[in-house]
DNA sequence: AACTAAACTGTAATCGTTAACAATACTGCA
DNA sequence: TGCAGTATTGTTAACGATTACAGTTTAGTT
């Protein structure tokens, strides 16, 4: 392998000033870095990162850490979070993938080995490895979960608006009696979805009854049975908002097993807008929680965070889009 | 940062005897290694991996590259595989994911980089990089696409087999008359699946007739306007092996919008096993292709190979299996 | 007790970079 | 021309680990 050494020798000069030119150093002379520019790129150099990483102490490694990659549905989440990190990502960043419940040991978590992290995080279970890492002091971005705590850079879609746009799109198409699959308890976006829900009811003075407040835990089944449960009621609700897709696909099938038509007899709302929202059968109407955006935008601002450490942190809020398709009929 | 010199101070012996007895060394008294292990981990030590690179010429990282990562449909994909990897790969691994479209230069991606690399390669564009990675003397896995270079250490489905399977289940059901949706032109997946296709057929003497063969590129829109073709012939098919469940969801959407019901009036089968092929409505009957199971076992192939670089290559078939739901009925 | 071999530990060089400091080469001005 | 001051380049020591080689114990044999 060719080092800076090597085309020390070829241009006639030191390894130092190699080092320098190569690296945008003002202490050098145009011509000469020109010259070592063109012999590095003759002998397709490619420097050595363990080399720089030990004397820089900079390891060019983001760490992407979901919840878990072993469990969890949401899969296109992955993807769609790859894709927006790599976009903004300098070439020579490598980015690594973990899942938060397969690091063994936090302590393996440094400075050393990540020069910044991403977590994607679903839930509160997060949190300990969260401060784990704050407290080593690695530039930190937090996306997707709303976390309390200011000191912490947090990235997340603004589900409460979203979910509000969603509803008051369906008021708009005649509905007046909405039920709701809550998300997860104890989850923050479940409680934001919820209020989203609620604000819009509230904005246009429509009853809040409890009976149409089920209960869910966002999976495929609780969806299907909150469902069914919503069905058996003597005064059913024409619309359904359901916390997550997930559910609302679940809450899809429970209609077809009751023989309860979608549209037409049952309104459905999603939340994230997986991909296959659209191949459902009647395509599923959703708010659409852009991942790719917000991985987009905490990578911009991880590095900005890696470049200036000192920056205070910041709750970014990334506006959802209402994904109209067919599961909506108007009244 | 806490490095074997400071263990060594403590210890009242040489960084080279710590060096030694945290690596597993022969040479070191059993006393002597347990209590330099014992301090170790008192001090919370955790080596410092570019020093450890740069000496050994290891990297510690494997590098995970698909075909892309900014295109292409099947998403699940990315999670299966890097569920399949990580777990078998060892902890103090890095796995790196790349699309192979991003790679500015082919340069860059040198054994003292990755210690290993896995390609999970969806298209014949690859091979470029993938005799890169070759030549660069890297070990090599290539997942999920078969090649026809008996060079290089391969992990697939047995696309053939599993299709064939599931067209017999269905002349089991009673079908006589079958079509297929082919897959995109000049893939490899695509003439495999193709002759499992005809397998089943000329196994039961079934005929063949050109019609019945309609052209597609595994995209959701060709699924359908292949099917819409097939629904206009005069006498229809009564069942639609499609080459991947894209197609497949595709296709159904397309019997939709003619009025063609699954499965009474056309079945249809599928191929993949994508997620949401178990939500789709009716639930589609398709070939589990296991990512997840040809990731791990290339994985371990991949680090076999590490250990011993001379082994020669193989190609390695994983059995898919197939999974009865509700799209293909009993005439 | 003396000597040899085996078992263990230490010294110092090395990996490819960066960077503090030293050295040299240029420039302009008196 | 000589000299200060700046611009450019070189020397050398790190960074934290591994490893060849040298050195020191320890055990075993006579």
């Amino acid at each position: 392998m060719i080092t800076i050494k090597d085309i020390a020798r070829v241009a006639g000069v030191s390894h130092t000033t190699v080092s320098r030119a190569l690296n945008g150093s003002p202490l050098i002379k145009k011509v000469t870095r020109d010259r070592i520019e063109r012999i590095a790129a003759e002998m397709n150099y490619v420097p050595n990162y363990s080399a720089k990483s030990l004397v820089t102490k900079r390891s060019f490694t983001i760490g992407l850490f979901f919840s878990s990659i072993e469990q969890g549905t949401s899969s296109s989440f992955l993807v769609d979070a790859i894709k927006g990190i790599s976009h903004v990502l300098d070439e020579n960043y490598n980015l690594t993938v973990h899942g938060i419940d397969s690091v063994q040991h936090f302590a393996a978590i440094q400075p050393q080995r990540f020069d910044g992290i991403l977590v994607m995080s679903q839930s509160d279970e997060d949190n300990a490895f969260i401060y784990h890492v704050k407290t080593m002091g690695i530039p930190l971005v937090v996306l997707n979960r709303q976390l309390e705590d200011p000191g912490i850079m947090n990235v997340v879609a603004n589900d409460r608006e979203g979910v509000k746009e969603a509803l008051d799109y369906a008021v708009s198409q005649g509905h007046r009696k909405f039920a709701i699959i809550e998300g997860k308890p104890g989850f923050k976006s479940s409680t934001e979805r919820k209020q989203g829900f609620m604000d819009s009811l509230i904005a246009h003075r429509l009853s809040l009854s409890p009976e149409y407040f089920a209960a869910g835990d966002y999976s495929i089944d609780s969806g299907y049975s909150a469902m069914t449960a919503l069905l058996n009621l003597a005064d059913p609700p024409t619309a359904v908002f359901c916390s997550n897709d997930d559910m609302a696909i679940g809450a899809m099938n429970a209609c077809y097993a009751h023989g309860a038509a979608v549209p037409q007899q049952v309104s459905l709302i999603g939340f994230d807008d997986i991909m296959f929202a659209r191949y459902t059968n009647p395509a599923l109407t959703t708010v659409r929680k852009p991942i790719a955006d917000i991985s987009e935008l905490g990578t911009k601002m991880l590095i900005q965070l890696m470049q200036q450490p000192g920056q205070n942190p910041q709750q970014l809020f990334v506006k959802t889009s209402l994904m109209i398709r067919d599961t909506v009929t108007a009244l």
